[in-house]
DNA sequence: ATCCGGGTTGAATAAATATTCATTCCGGCA
DNA sequence: TGCCGGAATGAATATTTATTCAACCCGGAT
């Protein structure tokens, strides 16, 4: 038995639309509710979708959350939680690595210009660790990175100059140029 | 009634540093295993373990997912893959909604080119996935591509311009362009 | 030596989650 | 109008995953 026809009474919206609205604003409140608080499980979450006035069963909060590809993680603390798939706005920024520049000092060993192509050549096994750098710097010059163990490709934006790339470089290498 | 008396026979190791050692090579396996191919399911996993020589009950291996906090998330697909925490992918966010243009969907961000290059760049993990998808398109106008873990780097066949490339991208990616 | 405690594990089981199946509610179309 | 198809859903069920329990192994303390 659905309920749908007794909760949405604007003469208005149709019917559809008003079953719509009802799935995404419970899905809405889905996702408030996940990032708000430590949902451990699905019947946890039906309760306090219940206190919101969402009347659901667990078949339907189960394909809800494969929807919203929520996911079911452990915290730190051992227990079990659902957690939101992260907005790409939100990337997590590089906060050890960036301090321990003279590492990288020695982890880079050259860099070299082709083009619209960089490559810059590092100790065996620091190429990634340096490429996550320059990614996290988000630079304009450059349109993205690829590492594998001890070169990185690096992809200039149309027009940069090498010196001017060096000069980018150089905040995350310091001894480069 | 456990083995590990009988596997590891290195008389210079003590048998706790074997069975550490077991184990800790057994969750260096799982997080290989785990970030290079989509796994759905603990029996997929014990399945790829046994194959490199690991032999656990599914008891075992939950506790290991546990201890290395990987969560079983939806991609992009709709399918049900374990992640790690290590990528960004899945960590918990508060304000932000799901961003979902269709770009988003397919797990490519963004698309910039610069000469006969392009760059995409994809939801952590989902690089490789998205260009083998554009590799079996076999498009005259992709030379070939390389992809890390976020980024995939396309060649352009000669004088092909961003908007033909674009076009082709739009077959895999919808959204895109 | 003997006991105690922590850590690891498998078997069995409990708990949690996904899916199947049937139903309802439309909307579109012949 | 009546029929078809798709979306949403709940109940029941299948599947998957976590935990309980007992056993074992060791190292250190008594």
């Amino acid at each position: 038995m659905h309920t749908d026809k007794n909760v949405y009474l604007c003469p208005r919206e149709t019917k559809i639309e008003s079953r719509m609205k009802n799935k995404d604003s419970r899905l809405e409140a889905i996702k408030m509710i996940v990032s708000a608080q430590d949902i451990s499980n699905q019947e946890e979450l039906l309760r306090e979708l219940a206190k919101v006035g969402f009347r659901l069963t667990q078949a339907t909060l189960s394909r809800d959350l494969k929807q919203l590809k929520v996911a079911k993680a452990t915290n730190a603390f051992g227990k079990y939680i659902y957690v939101l798939p992260a907005s790409p706005l939100y990337r997590r920024v590089s906060d050890s690595h960036l301090t321990s520049s003279s590492l990288h000092q020695a982890g880079a060993l050259s860099v070299k210009f082709s083009g619209n192509i960089a490559v810059v050549h590092t100790l065996p096994g620091h190429a990634s660790h340096i490429a996550y750098d320059i990614d996290n710097k988000r630079f304009e010059e450059f349109l993205g990175t690829l590492a594998g163990d001890d070169t990185i490709i690096l992809v200039l934006a149309d027009g940069v100059m090498p010196a001017t790339a060096l000069r980018r470089l150089a905040e995350v290498i310091p001894g480069v140029g």
